[in-house]
DNA sequence: CTGCACTATGAATCGCTAA
DNA sequence: GTTAGCGATTCATAGTGCA
């Protein structure tokens, strides 16, 4: 079951998926009272009730070594922010088991809007679970580093005159890390600015995340080869994330109108190359 | 009482203040198991306990019109992030009857550390809460907005060869805000990197915000001659911020050596006036 | 005055060691 | 066993001094 498309209904689909078996789960789930023309509307009251069961088998069928990805951020009604994201982590967490190891966040430019009660929305939290104590997880701390800079790598190459006053500090600039990766260690801040789709897509369905921060994490806690999923598929970024970077794919979506654009733009990039 | 650096325990000092009495309250206060030496070290479990009695003379003496920014972020334990702070703030908005209005994000340069199994650290949260609806609080939307770029600008005073194809996008650029005023909206994701005090503080305390993230704040929600309140208030940021913008200050901490430091920081920010 | 060299440090995080 | 404390690692930045 490995590069397939499938219209159906996650919580069905992902029982007929064989226990530690995905690499990588990462999925964008409709948010609360959003979307009700495609997915319905979950209300906030029964949000954490519609997402155990996907929540559930998500924990059955990855891998040991693999990572669960969530990106969700709640809006706002009459002025105030929700907060059943935040009670949506504690549940998985507490209730269902899973490790929580880290919030990423994802920032972006946010659409400029009105000059009302509140400023532009610019970033989104991405939730990082997993099975098993971290230490076991996979992981490519450099996969994604930026170059180092070049007046820190400058200074690394440059001769001390004399050793630094105190034990710390300095010596830092001497480690392989700098003198031959030349990478830095990334951050849990992703910056990847929106794009929008209206020139590529002749499609409604609004963007969920970019490529580019899919990339992020698929490249980051994954192997090329490795199996990933989204059951929540939407435009199938995933999928594109995966061909690019020689994962395997599976992605679920319950609108047909949906299945249709993902096999589109994954033909589309597969004639490509 | 206006003004006045208070050595004592804000769960004390904070009594003694006049019910709805403060226009803004801005603090980051020891985080859970770190500043053991100083502040004894509230332990997880114990963190929303501990925190209450502040919580509530908060509450108290802010004003209807005011706002209340919390920064705060848990560590990790053994690979984990800890979840005491999602906790929290459902505690602040379910028990004590706060209004959740936004979480900002403060982003800034990360401490390096090792490539151990996470990226490094670059952002915090600030949390704003208030007693009423937002649409009765004070608020300067535009009062931190950077100048609009020269190229949005420019489209904003182009003609339109024709309507937008559709009703979003495009109209957004011929308001007063882009015309007139030229100033863009502000989003709620601050960076303002962490500076060193090496060179203008002789001390121990290390820095909490710097003062251009507590600036932001200030200006945006508060006017000149407000009443602003740190309780925690460490090396006295917020005073600093309230002397450059006309605002008056109530500071409070309970370690002499801090109030001590904040005397002799303001002490020499006025000397330069 | 500009530019470059140099330094210290940041609510970091983990793992080892001593108590 | 359990925990507190300390050492090692690491990179962008701002202030200072000097050419």
């Amino acid at each position: 079951m490995n590069n397939t498309v499938i219209l159906g209904y996650s919580e069905k689909e992902l029982k007929k998926i064989k226990s530690n078996s995905i690499d990588l789960i990462i999925t964008s789930p409709p948010y609360a009272d959003r979307r009700k023309k495609t997915y319905g509307g979950i209300a906030v009251v029964n949000y954490i009730e519609w997402f155990k069961p996907i929540a559930i088998e998500i924990k059955r069928i990855l891998k040991p070594t693999g990572s669960f990805f969530l990106n969700i951020k709640p809006h706002t009604t009459k002025g105030e922010r929700e907060l059943y994201v935040f009670e949506l982590v504690l549940f998985l967490k507490k209730e269902l088991g899973f490790m929580f190891i880290e919030e990423y966040c994802w920032t972006k430019n946010g659409f400029p809007g009105k000059l009302n009660g509140r400023f532009k929305n610019a970033f989104e939290p991405v939730y990082h679970f997993t099975k098993s104590s971290p230490s076991l997880i996979k992981f490519n701390p450099l996969a994604c580093g930026h170059p180092v800079k070049k007046e820190s790598l400058a200074r690394a190459n440059r001769k001390r005159s004399s050793a630094p006053a105190n034990g710390s500090g300095m010596t830092a600039f001497n480690t392989d890390n700098h003198k031959k990766l030349k990478i830095a260690r990334p951050s849990n801040v992703i910056n990847v600015n929106n794009v929008s789709n209206q020139f590529t897509l002749k499609s409604k369905h609004s963007a969920t995340f970019p490529v580019g921060l899919v990339d992020f994490f698929i490249k980051s806690f994954s192997d090329p080869g490795d199996l990933i999923l989204d059951p929540f598929a939407g435009s199938g970024t995933v999928g594109l994330s995966c061909i690019d970077s020689g994962r395997k794919y599976i992605l679920i979506d319950k609108v047909s109108e949906n299945v249709d654009l993902i096999n589109t733009r994954i033909n589309r990039l597969i004639e490509k190359l």
